[in-house]
DNA sequence: ATTTAGTACTATGTGTTGCAAGGTACTTAA
DNA sequence: TTAAGTACCTTGCAACACATAGTACTAAAT
């Protein structure tokens, strides 16, 4: 047994929650990467600007490394594009092969979505 | 510089595809575990057959290791219980602060839902 | 009484992945 | 020449799910 009614004694309560949102998100870049291509090409910071409008926010050591592994995987193809303010760019684009994996990915997605539903709800009524 | 589409055709599909799924599971799983716990105890086995109720298959080697961390942090509480077959089981049981816990959870949950369903739903349309 | 099968909990090692931190390189303006 | 802004890349770490193997208790079969 042993709990312990040693709540709030940080006053902050749950700094563990910002690690578990975290760790909730593991898994759906991927997803929300490939549909955010799907869109249209886009370059990282391009990227990043996207997902920071739906509220997930992405950063570079996270970004670059999803990118590489997903061009090497052969769901995304690149070109390097200039620009008038800056370096250049490298345009990341959704091939044939991603696409096919992004519609399985957003099936599994919804399966995802519902069975923890399904879960949670149980304990709400 | 100046390469391109580099596609790269496998040839065969996505085994990837099972690695993603079981990726986007990852920090779900506390949630789903802390929402059983809140319908009533369990011990570790019946867990496991109700999550796969759900289509959220999970082993041992993951659900052991999760249960010690969540009452390491205080959100669970555990007790022995005898058994008419078997071994004594270990019921877990959730804390007030996991049950506090499991609120902001939830919350961070549909969040996550709304924030990948916002990102998803643009590229379909 | 010893073996076998079933149930339940525990421990160890590995691969993936998100992320912080630091670095390189190109462009424009002061 | 320096500074500031933009963009891309690398390294090292920690967390986590999972496979695998192991321990322990009970009851039925031999």
């Amino acid at each position: 047994m042993g709990n312990s009614e040693n709540t709030e004694k940080t006053g902050e309560g749950f700094e563990r929650a910002a690690g578990a949102q975290a760790q909730m998100r593991k898994g759906v870049l991927e997803l929300c990467i490939l549909s955010i291509l799907s869109q249209g090409d886009a370059y990282p910071t391009e990227i990043i600007d996207k997902l920071k409008d739906t509220k997930l926010v992405v950063v570079e050591g996270t970004l670059y490394p999803l990118l590489t592994r997903l061009k090497n995987t052969g769901l995304l193809g690149y070109r390097w594009e200039e620009s008038t303010s800056g370096p250049p760019r490298k345009y990341y684009k959704l091939t044939e092969i991603g696409e096919q994996y992004l519609k399985e990915l957003q099936v599994s997605w919804t399966e995802l979505v519902d069975a923890v539903n399904k879960t949670i709800e149980k304990g709400k009524k």
